[in-house]
DNA sequence: TCCTAAGTAATAATGATTACTATTTAAATT
DNA sequence: AATTTAAATAGTAATCATTATTACTTAGGA
């Protein structure tokens, strides 16, 4: 598809998502948002500030931070990694997904069925030597709808 | 399985891993990486560090950091999240994975071919209510697989 | 055009992680 | 068992990413 249509058409699919959600269309939302559709990069936060200021020369860190929030709220971009804020770890290394709560960041082991087993993409093998796999499943856990329920 | 008996196991697994890389075995090493093993919570570095400190009171923060990143190098345990060392954004919300490289950090998009699609495992439900799903696929680029070859 | 809550800039603060250096120690060698 | 030595550690300082605070600005409805 056309790159500048696309990009067009999701910075409207936004708007229309503010007004959803009863957020506001501030130009910083719309430039932030467009760095990072544009880009195939996966850019950091760094990268993203550095863009937009180019544009927009007293945009601070904070609000880079905030709408990158804002905008993962709205489901319109989503981290790759660093989805909890500090790193836990696992010993078992049997094949199992995980569940993280982005509620309350629990992490709970979905360990496979006797017959089940992660499936690698065809062209997993296209980029490098893999090691090994990690599926995130996210979401919000029981507990947490749980809660929300009684609110 | 007896966990007392799996856990003798797995440290014997270290040790093994550490002779043939060429590491010390250390009480710090096992110390930590025992609390890592015992534990279903995926623990983050501050538990595990409060955990041994009750046996080991002057081991340091530092330490226990060196020695996640070293028993991750011996993959005898690894990271349920926060692979990289900042956070990264993606726009696209068509169905793909990453290949994440682990050591140079670049991340590659694995598109699907037109008939597949990323399945969810049978108990994925079971803890909450889904939202998306991210899989990364961990290893070495063929960038650093070059560069490892001519070194 | 005015009003007001939402959003922002500038800066300070926090919290996680890494680096430095003197000291200790695992384990190979004698 | 004693010696040796490079690897690992403790203690502390420094760095880097991220979040909070506060006073100011603005989007967008009345």
């Amino acid at each position: 598809m056309n790159k500048e249509l696309y990009l067009k058409e999701r910075i409207e699919e936004l708007k229309e998502a503010c007004h959803i959600k009863g957020m506001r269309v501030t130009p910083q939302r719309i430039a932030i948002f467009n760095e990072v559709a544009k880009s195939c990069q996966h850019p950091d936060v760094e990268t993203i500030y550095e863009a937009v200021k180019d544009k927009m020369p007293n945009v601070s860190m904070d609000t880079v931070y905030r709408t990158l929030a804002s905008l993962e709220e709205l489901d319109m971009i989503f981290r790759v990694d660093n989805q909890l804020p500090k790193a836990r770890f696992d010993a078992d290394k049997t094949p199992h997904h995980h569940f993280i709560c982005t509620q309350c960041n629990e992490v709970y082991d979905i360990f496979l069925e006797p017959d089940e087993e992660i499936i690698l993409p065809k062209n997993a093998n296209k980029y490098g030597k893999i090691k090994d796999i990690n599926v995130q499943i996210r979401g919000i856990c029981n507990k947490c709808l749980e809660k929300n329920r009684k609110q």
